[in-house]
This record gives C-alpha cells, structure tokens and sequence, in this order.
RNA sequence: GCGACCGUGGCGGAACGGGUAGACGCAGCGGACUUAAAAUCCGCCGCCGCAAAGCAUGCCGGUUCGAGUCCGGCCGGUCGCACCA
C-alpha cells in the first residue's frame, strides 16, 4: 500500500478491476434468493446533478450490501430518453432531438462510471430506442382490442408554451409542470388509456405494499378518491329527460334548496339558447376553468336557468341554476344543493338569497332557520340525528342513507355508485420526441391499430427540427400508408405517447432487455417484483401509480405473475442549499451560485454578511432551498468528484442525511469526508506496513483487547441494523467513525493486540464496502491481498465478545441524575440499589429524608423517589 | 380549507419499545509539531455560573418514579391535494 490515499489512483484500479471481470453482470439462478434493487433511471438532461448522485448511492449501498448477504443482486440502469427538453435543445442549438439526447447518455454513463456503481451494464436501455419502445406499441395495440383504450374528444389542458396537452397530473397550480405557463382548455381527439378500470384494485392493493411509506399510499388513496354515494333523478318542468346528480350525502336530500349544473351541462346549454346573458355567463366560466381558479381563489359564481326541478319527495319545486365551481367530468355535471349542511353549498346559497334549511342536528333540537351557525354541520357526526325530513326524522346518517337509496332504487330514479376522482389517462402528446403511437386512420376502417407483424411504427431521427412543429407531422410521406383491414390509402397517427408511456414498464424489461420476439419472458418473473425501488418523493403520485396500473396490464396480459412492482419504497429526501441573492433596479432578485460568495462569520461561526468574491461587493443571504438552476444554487458533482474521487462524494451524501430526510449540502462537509477517508487509509497503512498479524486467540486476550473486541462487534450488531432495517446510512458511518476513534486510541503491537487489530479493520472495510467501494477495493488488498471483496459475506457479530463483567448504571434522585455507578452482570436488584445508596452523591440528595419509592430498571438505572 | 410529516447547540444531525439529551461530523477557540503555511495530532466547545447547583429539545397543560419520545391545546414550518357534490 501506498503511504498515502490517492483517490483518482484508487479508483481507476478498482474500477478497472470490476470493468475487466464483469463484476456486476449478473443471470438468472433459481438456487440462490434474487434481490432486484432499482433507481429510478434518469432523464438525459445532460449531465448528473447531485439528486441523481444521492439517489443512485443510497441504491448502489443497498445492491451491494444485499450481494454481501449473499443474495444475487440485479442492480440496472437506463434512460428515460423521451422528452420535451430534447425538442427544446435542439431548437436552440441547431441539432437534432435525437442527436443531443445520445451525446448526453454517453455523457451521463460515464459519469455514473466515474461513480463507481454497481451497474449491470449490459442491461442498459433507453427508451428511445426502437427495440424497446416497439413492445409498448404492442401491448397498445393489444388493450385496444381488449377495449381498454379508447378514443374521445375531450377538453384537455393546453400548455401554450410547450403546444402540447398536459395531463391533469402535469398541471400544478393551473401551469403546465414544466412551462410553468398558465394552461388554456383546449379540445382535441386523444387517445385514453382506462385506468379507471383499475381504479378498486390499485386502492385496494395499496393495503398489501407494507414496505411503502405511508405518506406515498395516502397520496396515491386520495389520489383515485374513492367515494360512496347515490345517483339520482330529479324531474325538470318542461323538460322530458330527468336531472341526474351524484351526491355522498343523500340523507340530506330533504335540505336541498336549489340545483347546480357545469356550465357545459346540456340543461345550461339549452336554457342559453334562449337567454344571451346566460350564454355570455357560461363562456365565461367555461373559459376560467383551471386558469383563473388560481386567481380568483374560487369565487363562486351563478345564474339561474330559469328553469325549475320537483323535489322527488316533497314535490316542492327547487330552481336550477349554472354555477362556476360545477364540474362536468366529475359525477353527472350536475349537484343538489344542500346549503344548510354543506359549507360551499352555503356560501353560493348566502351570495345569491336562495334558501338554507336545517335537516341534520346533533341533538335532535332544531333552531331558528335563520340562526343557521347554531345548527350548521357539514361533517358526518356519530350522534347526529335528522329533523325536518318527514318520515325519515330521528334516522343516523347510516340509517337515513340506505332508507333514501332503497326508496330510490325500488322506483327505478336512483342506484346506489362509487365514484372515483381519477380520471383516465390521456396519453396522446402533439410533440416528435416521443414513442409513435400505433394506430392508422382510414376513411372506411376508422381507427385501425398497426398489426403486430408491422411493429414498430419507427420515429425518424435523421429529421429537421427546427421549430416546434412535430416533423412526422410535417412529412406527408412519413403519415401515408395503407389501411391494414381493407387495404385502401389510410394515415398514421402522428401523436406520439406520454413519455409516462415509457418509465411505467422499464422495471420489468431489465430483466430481459435483449428479447427481439417478445416483450417480457419468463426471466421477468425471476427478478420481478423489485425488492427495492429508490426514487424521489415528487413521483409518489404520477409515476408510481402509472407503473403499478402498467404491472397490473401486463399481468393480465400473462406477461407476469406478481400483482405489484415494486415491494419496497424508499423516496429519497430533497437535495437543499443556501441560496444568495440581489435586487436589481427593477426589484428582481437575481441569484448568485453560492461558489461565487464570501461569508464572513461572527465569534461563535455564525454568519454575519456575505460578499460576491468577483466585486467584493454584499449580497443577500436567502433560505435553504432545493437546489435548482432557477435559485441557481446548484453544486456540480462532477467538479466534487473531480477534486475529492467518488468516494468521498458517496460518504458524504450517505452520512449528512438519513436518506429520506432533505440533504443540506455543505462543502466545508464535504472536506470531513475526505478527512474521514484519508485518516482510514492512514490506519490501515500503517497496521499493515508492520506485517501480517497472527491468528487471533480469543481466550489470549487481556482486558484492552477484549474492549476493542467489544466495541467491534457492538458496532457490528448496530450497523448491520442501521444498513438492513432501518436504512439510516448516517448513523452507521457515526457508529465506524466511533469505532476507528477507539482504534486509533488503541496502543498494542503485541501479537494479540495485532490480530484484533486486523479483524477489527477488516470489519471495518467489509462494513463501509457499499458506501466506498473503492477505498476499500484497495484496503482488502492491503489487509488480505486479495481482489475477493464484493463477494465477502458481511461480518457476523461474535455474542461472546459482547460479554461484560460489569455495567455501567445511572443513579436518579426523583428523576434527576445524581451518579454514575459500576455494578457486576447479574447483581440483583437489591445489590444495584444497596451499591447506589453507597455513593456520596446520592445521599447527599437523599439527604436522609425517607425513600417513598425506588424504582430499579436492570442494566439501565436506579430512581430514588423521596 | 383538507391530508401527511416536522420543530433538539453556531450548523447538519443522534437519542430505535418512555430511562444518562446533544453520539458522529462541520464550524469555532486553545495548544503541539513547523522558519512559515498546509497536513496531522492533543484539548475545549448548549445556556448561566469561580464552583456547587440551576436552566435547557417551539409554547401551554396532562399522564408517569421518570417525557425530545405518549396524550390534549396552541404557534411556526415543509410537502401533497385543492371547488370531487
């Protein structure tokens, strides 16, 4: 070994060394228990930032720490290669989508080698190409015909920036999640994918993923928003089909008042022809929608139809009217209104005069109408009771919901529904980057989808990209073709799919990625389902429930057994840092990278001002945000590993966070890890320079050796729980560094004292093996002079070295502590308290007043109760 | 508004089934080595105190021999959903 740590040397020899011996490729092997350990595969955005870095540490620390367990260990990766960016790229640097998207996945896979993961390369995929994309057309055409997808107009989401539609999902806070542009309604045809269909199993299965966090299922539940209720017919005067509403709450149909619709629902429509004023309203609060819901913070606005329904039980005629917060694609597009028991109810009931009346009370007292905070409740209450409903006065909530849904049902005017707030997938994009989707359209045939001995609808890539307009649309020789079913002239779709499309089923093709006749096979359901998936928290809801309806699809196309994909979750925590900034004239902050700022610091390292270095100049000091290029706050991991080596960026990433906690990046942080790193290079090196150590002889040891071996095998016992079932990486990297402190305090080069010396360091280096592979390639070679250790069994805790002769006891007076004492394993309970009275410092608190109570916990403390 | 999570030193964080609060690291301070610096090593490091003691886990209360941890109520923050009938 080298006197001194080099890391860029360390690093190319081991990597090297796991290049030529195909470390980490690995097969299919029924004998020995499989563990698939996956990362969410990156976007090619360019090159890796340091959510990538952390992401893909905290899964390569699991694959590896799995293989020591002896488990045989797939860990792949890939790209998502599909995307709106690459568009965006090559229009401003005069390249093709294509073109910048493969430079970047060379880029990229060079940097996550330089990073030393445990990557099964020759799995890799990216899902531009047409060797993988070619299966999603197929398992496309298949649901089409199984009529699990369909075909509609419908009023999307427009993304005036971009020009594409956005699914719901991908409009946060009425933008378009990457544009940020406010999204406009638009309606175009668009190919659906029917999750909705899937909608009880995917709820209902969350039940059976306990290795999912909890704040990601409770996402997902209020995500598909199961709900209960009954759907009804109210007669309209003058109208011969009934009004259709959806309500949870049918036991207060007495205290309906008046009726909303959407402003698209047909009644409004109509009523509209008739009347201008309406018409204008309805354009109106068709055109706010999504966009001014942010605005306005949802003002309530109506208009009555003039038109009147017939309460289905008292006969009374309520009016109808048109009503902005009335949404057309959920339920029937039409609500009854219930304002005594329903707070927006209310307030749209308030702004226009129209009546409130009570029918649900807590106690069964009724009050004066117009005292209605007395009596108001639009909660489902136990004790609740109703009142003013006739025959149904003095019914629960239970009670009165199945009274009212039988009378409905026994007339035929009603039937008990569940509702479900997902919507089907729109899964259509006007974009080129993206995977054609396979459908031909002929004048005769309609929709026809591309026959599987036609797959794959290949996308161009050798194409002109030079404004936003799709090139496949462009090109009237790419759409033409021929009608598969009567063999007339016909056109191809020219949309292309939702690149969600491609991430819901790369998991399963890793497993047999190099198949050119199907799209799964059966070394899928070795490696299927994932043990482990690693991803960030910002995919609890899209991605995740897209790859399980994906899974489910796929299933019940026979291609695989399991009904989940991923068994464990692990939604890593943001990557945060200090943000600096200055106002320009204009009031608009302007962001400094924090590279580029001096911090000056008081006496006790608190921050005082800070400076831009280039002007010396003050800046502002922000919050700690997530890093991003709009905060421009950004630390490049590619310059960190340039000067550090990987390793030292791994421990770092690992020990300043547990991994689903935000990361706060620190550079001065960062110089500890490298320290860390040098200082356990220097430890090995210098046990190792003396020679080979002798066999150890546990029954030879004096008592500083037996502590060593203790605080060993303590550490053993504690990492193996942190690394298996906790996943706190951070605490046990404390507890190694603990450990090495005693080591390093350990004075004894006598033959005995040199062999504990040498399993405590080859602990060591089989422990902190997943976190820095390459060091500790090194050390092993140092301590064993072998190239064996990725495939060394992780240490095993030796019980007998854990044996004390004596423990440490904490002595409390009334809860308070008042010593520290030493008692021998075993002392009774007595013992423990005769040997803690004894001590100065407990009498003299005790102070002979009489002990009420003494509480003796074994092995722990000692409470005196005076 | 609804839902989930979280508030601990100058900082990141530890304390896992209620049992020594502040592990480990960073920053800082003092010292050794050095012509000097870097690197390295040793020591100190919650607050108040000379010390003994006291006070300290956002705030108020409760349960308990004992509460950062459990319960109730506030305050503050983060994330998600947001007119879902």
């Amino acid at each position: 070994m080298h006197e001194q740590y080099s890391p860029a040397e360390t690093e190319r020899i081991a990597q090297a060394f796991w290049a030529r011996n195909k470390s980490f490729e690995v097969k299919e092997d029924p004998a020995r228990e499989k563990f698939y350990c996956l990362s969410m595969f990156p976007y090619p955005s360019g090159k890796l930032h340091m959510g990538h870095v952390r992401n893909y540490t905290i899964g390569d620390v699991i694959a590896r720490y799995q293989r020591m367990l002896g488990k045989n260990v797939l860990q792949p990766m890939g790209f998502d290669a599909f995307g709106l960016p690459a568009e965006n790229a090559a229009i401003a640097h005069h390249t093709q989508p294509a073109k910048w998207t493969y430079a970047n996945m060379d880029y990229m896979v060079g940097q996550l080698q330089r990073l030393g993961f445990a990557y099964d390369w020759s799995r890799r995929l990216d899902t531009c190409r047409p060797e993988y994309y070619r299966w999603e057309q197929l398992l496309f055409t298949r649901l089409m015909k199984k009529g699990l997808v369909y075909r509609r107009n419908a009023v999307v989401n427009w993304d005036p920036v971009d020009q594409t539609v956005l699914a719901n999902e991908q409009v946060v806070d009425g933008r378009g999640w990457r544009s940020g542009a406010l999204v406009e309604r638009k309606e175009i045809p668009q190919w659906f994918l029917k999750i909705t269909a899937y909608a009880q199993e995917l709820l209902d299965d969350l039940d059976r993923l306990p290795g999912w966090p909890e704040a990601v299922k409770t996402m997902q539940r209020n995500w598909i928003g199961r709900s209960e209720g009954l759907e009804l017919q109210f007669e309209v005067e003058g109208e011969s089909e009934p009004l259709t509403v959806y309500t949870t709450r049918p036991d207060t149909l007495m205290g309906v008042t008046y009726m909303a619709v959407a402003a698209e629902h047909p009644l409004a429509v109509k009523a509209a022809a008739r009347d201008p004023q309406l018409a204008a309203f309805l354009k109106d609060a068709v055109r706010s929608g999504v966009a001014e819901a942010e605005l306005e913070t949802a003002e309530k606005k109506g208009m009555p139809l003039g038109i009147h329904a017939i309460h289905p039980i008292t006969g009374e005629k309520v009016p109808v009217w048109a009503a902005n917060f009335v949404l057309m694609g959920y339920g029937t597009g039409a609500v009854m209104a219930v304002p005594g028991h329903d707070e927006r109810d209310f307030a749209f009931a308030h702004k226009y005069g129209l009546p409130i009346k009570q029918v649900i009370a807590i106690d069964g007292e009724t009050y004066d109408a117009d005292r209605w905070q007395d009596w108001y409740a639009d909660k489902v209450h136990p004790q609740m009771r109703l009142v003013h409903s006739g025959e149904y006065d003095g019914l629960n909530h239970a009670q009165a919901f199945d009274a009212i849904a039988a009378r409905f049902e026994r007339s035929g005017t009603g039937r008990r529904r569940v509702n479900f707030r997902l919507r089907d997938w729109g899964v259509s994009r006007q974009r080129y980057w993206g995977c054609p989707i396979p459908v031909i359209y002929c004048a005769k045939c309609d929709a026809v989808p591309v026959p599987e001995d036609q797959l794959p609808v290949v996308l161009p890539e050798d194409v002109e990209f030079t404004g936003v307009k799709s090139p496949i649309k462009a090109d009237p020789a790419w759409r033409k073709t021929t009608c598969p079913s009567c063999g007339g002239p016909a056109e191809r779709e020219t949309d292309t799919f939702d690149t969600f499309m491609e991430s819901s089923w790369y998991f399963a093709r890793y497993a047999c990625p190099d198949n050119d006749t199907q799209m799964l096979d059966a070394r899928a359901d070795y490696w299927l389902p994932v043990d482990q998936y690693i991803g960030g928290i910002e995919h609890a809801i899209l991605h995740l429930l897209y790859a399980r309806f994906f899974h489910k699809l796929m299933r019940d196309e026979g291609m695989v057994a399991s009904d989940e994909p991923f068994t464990h979750l692990l939604t890593q925590g943001m990557v945060v840092k200090e943000t600096y900034y200055r106002e320009s004239a204009d009031g608009k902050k302007v962001w400094i990278n924090p590279a580029d700022v001096d911090l000056e610091l008081d006496a006790k390292g608190q921050p005082l001002r800070a400076r831009l270095r280039s002007d010396g100049g003050p800046v502002t000091i922000g919050g700690v945000e997530k890093m991003s290029k709009s905060k421009n706050n950004g630390v490049d991991p590619q310059a960190l590993i340039d000067a550090y080596g990987a390793d030292t960026v791994r421990l770092f990433a690992m020990f300043a966070a547990p991994p689903d906690a935000s990361l706060d990046w620190r550079d001065d942080g960062v110089d500890g890890a490298s320290r860390f790193l040098r200082r356990l290079w220097r430890g090995v090196q210098q046990h190792v320079a003396v020679g080979p150590a002798p066999a150890l002889d546990k029954a030879a040891l004096n008592a500083e050796q037996k502590a060593l071996r203790r605080k060993l095998h303590e550490t053993v016992a504690k990492v193996s729980d942190d690394f298996g079932r906790r996943k706190t990486f951070n605490t046990a990297i404390a507890a190694i560094m603990e450990l090495i402190n005693e080591i390093g305090r350990f004075d004894d080069a006598t033959p005995q004292g040199r062999a504990v010396l040498q399993e405590a360091w080859e602990a060591v280096t089989l422990m902190l093996q997943p976190i820095v592979p390459h060091i500790c390639h090194a050390l092993w070679q140092g301590l064993r002079g072998r190239d064996d250790l990725l495939d060394q069994r992780w240490p095993v805790v030796d019980e007998s070295a854990l044996a004390k002769d004596s423990l440490a006891i904490v002595v409390q007076v009334n809860g308070k502590l008042r010593a520290n004492i030493e008692v021998a394993v075993g002392a009774s309970k007595d013992e423990i308290a005769q040997i803690a009275l004894a001590d100065e410092n407990v009498r003299r608190f005790i102070a002979g007043q009489p002990i009420k109570k003494q509480v003796v916990v074994p092995g722990k403390l000692v409470n005196f109760v005076v």
